[in-house]
DNA sequence: CCTCATGCTTAGCCCAACTAACTTAGTTTT
DNA sequence: AAAACTAAGTTAGTTGGGCTAAGCATGAGG
């Protein structure tokens, strides 16, 4: 049973499923879904075009194009053109949205802190020492 | 920058969408949704009423009702009555469902498995320490 | 009985993903 | 230089998964 990995595999996709269902409690009734703010976030270095956005939230560009609509008709982000290209168009965000992305992340990273709070140090530091390794799956 | 909770919800969070996208790259293309393999799943130690179900999966009872109608469809679930409350719907596993059930759990730890051989004896100690902790998160 | 609570389904809505088809703008080929 | 191809986005249409509201039985209590 020592290092086993089919067995930890197990308990991995026990775990896994747990982190699902939390998220989604998490984000329910928010005003803007959890995919919209992590839009948000990529653009919080500066403006994209559509097709990293697609890229890196692994989705088709279709899918971004709707995101973007909706984000756009709540003034969060702002459609731009590339001088150098008139095919792609660029996205930024918005004063409005960069404030609300800060908003929304103060309270989540504030949630997230006041859950790790209640565990001992120990415990975070077991977590902490983790997360590397999670970092690494799905890399291969 | 030693057991900062915040620092650590940061990088927690980061972690936490990694996942996400790991596994809906890894349920794409799937005969059946990850969701409804969830369902299956539940239903292998014998009968569950859509209560029940429902509860276990953090979902609204008219959204289990869909799932099932979908599953039955299929022939991978049948659902039953309780003879002692007529009100009650049961839903269990038939054989295909079960035969599927097996066959999906087999690959999907299979694959999972894969990835964690790829890491060092040490990572997965490190991974199989962490996960009693993220068992405990969401549950305050 | 009549009323109320419970278990489930139906209907109707929204969000998020997909593919297919289209438009427009660059790039290559000949 | 024109034609053919490729690339970037958008639009349209479908599917899945979630929700609430409303309806229908059945069970439990006055």
């Amino acid at each position: 049973m020592r290092d086993d990995p089919t067995h930890l595999a197990e308990q991995v996709a026990v775990e896994l499923r747990h982190l699902v269902y939390l998220l989604r409690r998490y984000s329910a009734g928010q005003p803007l879904t959890s995919q919209q703010y992590g839009v948000l976030g990529s653009l919080e270095h500066g403006p994209r075009r559509m097709t990293a956005l697609a890229e890196e939230h692994a989705v088709q560009l279709p899918t971004m194009t709707v995101q973007i609509n909706r984000l756009e008709d709540a003034g969060l982000v702002a459609r731009g053109t590339d001088p150098s290209d008139a095919r792609v168009r660029t996205v930024e965000l918005t004063a409005e949205g960069r404030e609300r992305l800060q908003n929304v992340r103060r309270t989540r990273i504030a949630n997230l802190t006041r859950e790790l709070a209640a565990l001992t140090e120990e415990e975070r530091a077991t977590l902490a020492a983790a997360l590397p390794v999670l970092a690494k799956l799905g890399r291969s």
